[in-house]
RNA sequence: GGGCCGGUGGUUCAGUCUGGUAUGAAUGCCUGACUUGCACUCAGGAGGUCGGGGGUUCAAAUCCCCCCCGGUCCA
């Protein structure tokens, strides 16, 4: 990564209070300092520049606890203007790049930062939860340096060419002020250690602060966006700054980890649960103090840093190991099921994509570390323990409690399943390898089971030691299963044809959205501004819908002089809308009356406008964690992709059905309007982005009475009335955690119910039962179809018992020859070549008498077949079935084979049939005869 | 959005690579015998559209294509 010349960071406040640039020989970066003396930056790095000092030993004035840390944080920065925000959802429901808040400018990207919206308020200072996954390694052992959920502080400016708010200098005046007058840090005691900050594409310079060996914050000045690898320089500068307010008071509390001081009795009841005897407080507390060697992604690995651990206290390996492996589980245990809580409060259902698959990802991680531990059936009262702690200043939480409950209870059935149907698969691996004599699971067995049946390794080795098996599992496992993920090729993606529209559309001005002022209108004049390619108009204002939202673009007719051109799709290319026709195309600057296809359009309005009421009724139905995930609307079905922990049952497909249909009846106003993004948030919140993220400074708000309130840019009816009917015909499941429904509207809903009587009655015909009966005359079909079956087979055997008993009889196209003892039984089965008659013919003859040999022959007209079985002893005598198969099927055009004792042929020349027949009689006898 | 694994008697699976009798295995079920202290034992029996459709072939559970369903990992 390319770094910033020193200027960048030379802030007056450094020359004034008579700091120092230096290089860490250590780690290789630069720091300020007001200690002329200090060697290394200071910071408890992997590369081990300095251990923490702070443990048992903390250098602020007093103690805090979490919530206390974070409301002297926030008041500190109201009393010096600024405004204090709400914090936001810890699932990131408005941007469509991310599904996770981590950091707190994620609040804030991307509309204010690139200047498409203005800050709710300028200077702010909020205090943010947030979740970062990619730490969920390190969580525990670096005794919280790593958290996946922690509460990130931020006092943030935004400076316009215009309107300065303020910068560097004044960054760092209030951030050593807070930290030295506020909490009591000694000034000479706060490192200033340099670095370049790249996040959420943007960039900048920044300085961590460091103290007694902890990071605790970080204060970037953003200016960059990055494009292609390049910084190019933004019009907003932006204060970002990130104070770990969980490891202020970690550093304020002096505890050996941030766990302590973050969870203190939440923690310690965890500990009893788990039933971990008195722990050896001044030995966790030396490790603690070098835990800043600790960090799995780093050089050094988990191993590594555990050996020089060992090394500084003073202990074994395997000792230590002991010692601090139940310690950090309960870490990681109190870590994610606050972030589970979190996660799952938001309406996140657990699933095997996008945003669920990480709440999955935590779940079995929880999960896994309480079998460790011995606990699983402590999962609900930790998890109710979290509910309880955080409801305190996340009030959502509770409300949400019993939902999920719910889910948790749906995912420990998952687990435990696929857990079961591991073990079963284990064995029969392990069955499988020790019959060729391997006593270690190789690991390639280990991914596989991993990446295909999700089976961690340490489940796995735990049913295979079972088996008597070992399993060793390597260190850099996960990195194994990324391997397995890289070595696929990514397809190229097509060149988009919008791109070049882009281009030509470029410097137009925004078109005038007709649809959106308004949603009834069916024709209108404009003038033509553009044509490119002949093939595609662009207007100065329109009411073709183009397609977005799940809404399909509007069809329909250009006019100019009489001459109709047709509008087959209509696209938005940034601003500009563009009507692509198939005719003969108007001249620039002339002046067109458009008409869409307005049936089609109010049918798509009403599906529309059934969508939002459906979308509000299985929230109702379902509960607080359905969200919409995907829609698409269509003139004669639609369909709302919604999320949910289990297949839906009929009967709650039915009641949402009948929800809907009583907001339909209710005939509630449809409201359209346009509003700030700012105040839509204040005022409904983040369920307004149903649809994904939604761009712009204004966003379109359609609020259906009290039913449902949506960020949506579609075109709706004024009244649900006019919708009449919602039918929805049919649900599936489209993912793990995702169900469908599809439905229709209006007349179609109405056809749909018809064809579906239609189907009834048509059935109730074929059966000739009456309606009411079709279901217990339907059972009775089908049982008596299984039993004919059963029957049918029980037939051929009783037929080709009684065949085979009149052996020798006078049966009609039957040869019996015995040679050298055996008895060759030739039989031309004529028409019917079905193998099943033939084997089961031979079978009960071969069953009666080994000195035997069949050879059944026949043909159907179009195909013949030939069937050779041999009894034991025939075989003894040198009988081959295989071998005369072979031989007699290539005469007649085929081929065939099987064994020493049965083999089938055939071909499709019958006519050399009887020939092959001979040939096959030939190579027996010299088979039986030698 | 992408990758991987799977769908065969009621259940759990083998067989699929290398096409050739589902004489399938275990368990559960039914009948009988033997027992009557804890997965009883023994003998016999019933139970299958091999997820669906198309193709290749004399022949498909097996090979090819499409679809459906379940599981799982990753972004």
């Amino acid at each position: 990564m390319k770094k910033f010349p020193k200027e960048e960071y030379s802030v007056p406040f450094f020359k004034d209070e008579d700091y120092v640039r230096k290089l860490c020989p250590k780690c290789g970066e630069y720091f300020w300092t007001q200690n002329p003396d200090q060697k290394t930056c200071g910071e408890a790095t992997p590369e081990g520049c300095a251990p923490y000092t702070f443990i048992n030993n903390p250098p602020t004035r007093k103690s805090y606890s979490l919530r206390e840390m974070r409301e002297t944080f926030l008041s500190f920065f109201e009393k010096r203007e600024h405004i204090r925000i709400k914090p936001y959802p810890v699932v990131a429901r408005w941007r469509g790049d991310i599904y996770l808040t981590h950091a707190s400018i994620i609040d804030f990207q991307p509309y204010v930062t690139e200047g498409i919206a203005p800050p709710p308020a300028n200077p702010l200072v909020i205090v943010q939860p947030c979740i970062r996954l990619v730490d969920i390694a390190n969580t525990g052992p670096t005794f919280g340096r790593h958290l996946t959920v922690f509460e990130m502080g931020g006092h943030h400016a935004f400076n316009y060419p215009d309107k300065e708010v303020y910068w560097k200098d004044q960054t760092v005046r209030y951030h050593h002020e807070f930290i030295t007058k506020e909490l009591g840090v000694k000034s000479e005691e706060v490192v200033y250690k340099e670095d370049v900050w790249v996040g959420g594409g943007n960039a900048g310079p920044d300085l961590e602060s460091i103290v007694r060996g902890l990071e605790v914050d970080t204060l970037v000045f953003m200016q960059f966006k990055v494009v292609n690898n390049e910084f190019v320089k933004l019009p907003i500068r932006t204060v970002d700054t990130g104070y770990g307010i969980d490891r202020y008071a970690w550093l304020s509390q002096g505890v050996p980890s941030c766990f302590h001081a973050v969870y203190s009795s939440l923690l310690d009841k965890i500990v009893e649960m788990a039933g971990i005897d008195e722990i050896d407080n001044d030995l966790l507390m030396k490790v603690a103090e070098v835990s800043g060697l600790v960090s799995l992604d780093k050089t050094a690995s988990r191993l590594e840093a555990r050996r020089k651990i060992a090394e500084i206290v003073g202990m074994k390996m395997d000792e230590l190991d002991g010692f601090l492996l139940p310690i950090e589980n309960v870490f990681a245990v109190a870590d994610h099921t606050k972030c589970l809580s979190f996660i799952l409060s938001e309406g996140v259902v657990p699933s095997n994509i996008q945003e669920g698959y990480l709440a999955r990802l935590l779940f079995r991680r929880v999960y896994r570390l309480l079998r460790i531990l011995g606990i699983t059936d402590k999962l609900y009262d930790v998890m109710d323990m979290q509910i309880d702690f955080w409801s305190k200043d996340y009030s959502h939480l509770k409300e949400m409690r019993n939902e999920i409950m719910e889910i948790l209870s749906v995912e420990e059935k998952k687990f435990e399943e696929t857990i079961k149907r591991g073990g079963g698969l284990v064995k029969r691996i392990a069955e499988e390898l020790k019959t060729k004599n391997i006593l270690e699971i190789p690991v390639k067995t280990l991914t596989e089971l991993y990446d295909s049946h999700g089976l961690p390794p340490e489940i796995v080795r735990q049913f295979a030691e079972e088996e008597g098996l070992e399993a060793e599992i390597p260190e850099n496992f996960y990195a194994l299963i990324a391997e397995r993920h890289m070595q696929t090729t990514g397809k190229v993606e097509d060149a988009r044809p919008e791109e070049s529209l882009e281009k030509a559309v470029s410097n137009l001005l925004e078109t005038e959205q007709l649809y959106c002022q308004d949603q009834y209108m069916r024709e209108f004049e404009a003038k033509v501004l553009k044509v490119i390619d002949s093939e595609y108009v662009v207007l100065d204002k329109t009411c073709f819908y183009p397609e977005s939202g799940g809404q399909p673009a509007d069809t329909g007719n250009l006019v100019l002089d009489g001459n109709k051109v047709e509008v087959v799709d209509v696209q938005k290319v940034g601003r500009v809308i563009v009507h692509k026709v198939d005719g003969t195309v108007p001249k620039e600057d002339s002046r067109v009356k458009g008409m869409i296809d307005w049936e089609r359009r109010y049918s798509l309005m009403k599906n529309h406008t059934a969508t939002h009421i459906v979308n509000g009724a299985a929230r109702r139905v379902l509960g607080q964690h359905v969200w919409q995930f995907g829609t698409q609307k269509g003139a004669n079905r639609s369909r709302l992709d919604i999320s949910h922990y289990r297949r839906l049952t009929l009967k709650e497909v039915h009641k949402i059905e009948t929800l809907a249909n009583q907001a339909v009846l209710q005939n509630i106003a449809v409201e359209t309007s346009w509003m700030s993004r700012n105040e839509a948030e204040k005022l409904y919140g983040f369920r307004l982005y149903q649809g994904g993220a939604v761009p712009g400074k204004e966003i379109r708000v359609v609020k259906t009475g009290d039913w449902d309130v949506e960020a949506c840019a579609g075109t709706h009816l004024k009244n649900t009335g006019e919708i009449g009917f919602i039918k929805i015909i049919h649900s599936e499941r489209v993912q793990d955690g995702v169900e469908r429904l599809v439905y229709s509207v209006g007349i179609p809903a109405l056809k749909a119910v018809q064809e579906n009587e239609e189907k009834l009655w048509r059935l109730s015909e074929i059966l000739s039962a009456p309606l009411e009966k079709l279901d217990k005359t339907a059972e009775k079909v089908v049982a008596e179809l299984k039993e004919a079956n059963a029957e049918k087979r029980k037939l051929i055997k009783e037929i080709a018992e009684w065949e085979s008993l009149v052996l020798g009889g006078r049966r009609e196209g039957e040869e019996i020859e015995e040679v050298e003892g055996i008895k060759v039984v030739m039989r031309d089965f004529k028409e019917v070549i079905d193998v099943d008659r033939m084997v089961q013919t031979a079978n009960q003859m071969i069953k009666r008498d080994e000195a035997i040999v069949t050879v059944f022959y026949g043909t159907d007209g179009k195909n013949a077949r030939i069937m050779v079985m041999a009894g034991k002893t025939a075989i003894e005598k040198g009988a081959n079935a295989g071998e005369i198969i072979r031989e007699a099927s290539v005469i007649i055009g085929g081929g065939g084979g099987g064994k020493v004792n049965f083999a089938q042929g055939g071909g499709t020349q019958i006519e050399k049939l009887l020939e092959a027949v001979e040939k096959a009689e030939e190579v027996l006898k010299k088979q039986l005869r030698h």
